[in-house]
DNA sequence: CCCATATATACGGTTTGCCATATATTACAG
DNA sequence: CTGTAATATATGGCAAACCGTATATATGGG
């Protein structure tokens, strides 16, 4: 798989789109309502940052039923998962993402395992 | 050292930027108009794109007689080291990078070592 | 069917960012 | 000083990108 890497470089070069990313590293998969409510923005925003994500084949997603569940793309070639490992590494203690992963851990009604434990 | 990195992958985010940057990563340091040859650009919009990055902390110069020399800032944070250098690791087989990379070495008349050997 | 929930897209407006061209600055040589 | 080479900045125009709001689509339940 190949990726230019301006492109790539774009999509990391909105808050947004890397606060959902460093999320998405970290958690693994999300839907669409859990990263409107970690990162506290608009649904619509948040739907059109994952649709650019998704078109420049950072993300991938899946339907389960009413939800749309976002992962980053494990298929991206060696340089930019380093790339992206480096970045949640230099942020993962900053602001805003240490509130992002607060606001996502008391999320109530979180759908998927939450539900059923 | 600290950086935004939002800002940090904005100044990737941009072709004639993120050439410079994998030229200079690969030469250690170089002048504005080694940079203007190996690329295949304007002299002001060289010199443009290397006053943001100078201006983001990704690079600093330093001047030589007429010439300005720039460099990686060796300063970095450790992850956006890494970025960087996985960056380069990914283009460093690409067009526009291999042709850069010999526009170089084929310049005529380079300042500095070239004059004296 | 009809409604509610989750998600996506369309629209209009504003900002940001890039470019080419022209001009200013700085350093050096004579 | 005067001229030349290297570099930097200023200007105006244009295109890309982001935003909020409104609306459309899709799914599941009753």
């Amino acid at each position: 798989m190949t990726i230019d890497p301006v492109q790539f470089h774009k999509q990391l070069a909105d808050e947004t789109r890397l606060r959902s990313l460093v999320r998405l590293a970290e958690e693994g998969e999300l839907c669409v309502c859990e990263l409107t409510h970690a990162l506290g923005v608009s649904q619509p925003k948040i739907s059109r940052h994952l649709a650019h994500l998704r078109e420049a084949k950072l993300v991938r997603d899946r339907r389960a039923g009413q939800w749309m569940y976002y992962r980053i793309n494990p298929d991206l070639p060696g340089w930019a998962r380093t790339v992206l490992a480096a970045t949640v590494d230099g942020v993962r203690d900053r602001e805003p993402f240490l509130r992002d992963r607060e606001a996502l851990r008391q999320m109530p009604n979180r759908p998927g395992a939450a539900c059923c434990a």
